[in-house]
DNA sequence: AAGACGAAAGTGGTTGA
DNA sequence: TCAACAACTTTCGTCTT
């Protein structure tokens, strides 16, 4: 506790004032100015009661795209004021609201409900808010431009889901949102490339190295290990062996490798399923690993 | 006996005419 | 719109540890 009294730099002194007005921190020992052009964060008012608070505070709640209407929600007012205007003047307000009303709820109903189904698998899949957020954000989108009609709505939350990790670079496979979600995989990948070209979303073809941690982890590898497998992707990558290949498929090859090295061996099955590729595809890009990186005789001389 | 390896045939998606 | 094509899977038989 003590390390955190600060002390003026000059003097050594510990009589430090802040002035909030000049945003400054002086000493009143020397007078030697420690802070300048500080930003102050606090509010500039006072709030005594709550009703005070209303009043003097400019801000609500965080904006947020998990809710359907960003948290953000606005309604014609149907009590109050409106009884004191009379004849034409009323019936406007009522139409107004009417009309607020058919609006709202086709959109905001299905918003709803899809953004509790996202919510439900996002949870499942142990997603960050982040991504979360980036999702809803796509569908509220997709629902705009009327890309749902035709389309499950399921199916669009998953493609928005797949489409916000592999932007947010912590990508699930299609398998893992197909298994949490309960939609076709290959529904979940056409809607996904449906709404992302519609909505022109760029998406970098997924890195191999995101995968990495993930696997690793699930196969309880060291932490060398999985440091080993990204120097072997990087390798990987340098020879152009990535291009054109499934990713996890690389990742799985990579760690496979690794492990092998290491001496923390797992067979091809474990490595596979985990990936969510087949032996045999762990096994052809093993192949060219070994070929390309002579990584043979690291193996080798391990085993030895 | 289990795991690793390889060949052959099948599948879904992309590409180019 | 259709056929060719590459990547990946499935299946199955053989080899190694």
């Amino acid at each position: 506790m003590a390390s955190n009294i600060k002390k003026c730099p000059e003097c050594g002194g510990i009589n430090l004032i802040l002035n909030k007005d000049r945003g400054e921190i002086i000493c009143k020992d020397c007078g030697f100015v420690i802070e300048e052009k500080m930003v102050d964060f606090g509010q500039e008012w006072r709030e005594f009661d709550h009703d005070q608070a209303d009043k003097r505070r400019r801000t609500g709640a965080p904006m947020t795209y998990t809710k359907f209407d960003k948290g953000l929600g606005t309604d014609i007012g149907q009590k109050g004021d409106v009884y004191k205007l009379s004849g034409k003047e009323r019936n406007k307000y009522f139409r107004l609201r009417k009309w607020q009303y058919r609006i709202s709820t086709a959109i905001e109903r299905n918003l709803k409900l899809a953004l509790a189904e996202l919510k439900r698998v996002g949870s499942y899949l142990k997603l960050p808010k982040s991504v979360e957020e980036e999702s809803a954000r796509i569908y509220t989108l997709a629902v705009q431009r009327g890309l749902v009609r035709g389309r499950s709505m399921e199916s669009v939350v998953s493609g928005a889901l797949y489409a916000a990790c592999r932007r947010h670079e912590v990508p699930r496979t299609l398998d893992e949102l197909s298994e949490a979600s309960g939609i076709d995989k290959k529904e979940i990948g056409r809607t996904y490339r449906f709404v992302t070209r519609e909505l022109g979303i760029r998406i970098l073809p997924s890195n191999p190295v995101d995968y990495l941690p993930r696997f690793a982890s699930a196969l309880k590898l060291s932490a060398e290990t999985q440091s080993k497998a990204v120097e072997i992707l990087e390798l990987a990558q340098k020879h152009e062996l990535t291009s054109g290949r499934g990713p996890t498929g690389i990742a799985a090859a990579s760690l496979y490798v690794a492990a092998l090295i290491n001496n923390e061996k797992r067979t091809q099955r474990e490595v596979a399923d985990i990936a969510g590729v087949t032996e045999v595809t762990i096994r052809n890009r093993y192949k060219e690993l070994l070929k390309k990186l002579n990584l043979k005789d690291k193996i080798k001389t391990k085993k030895e």
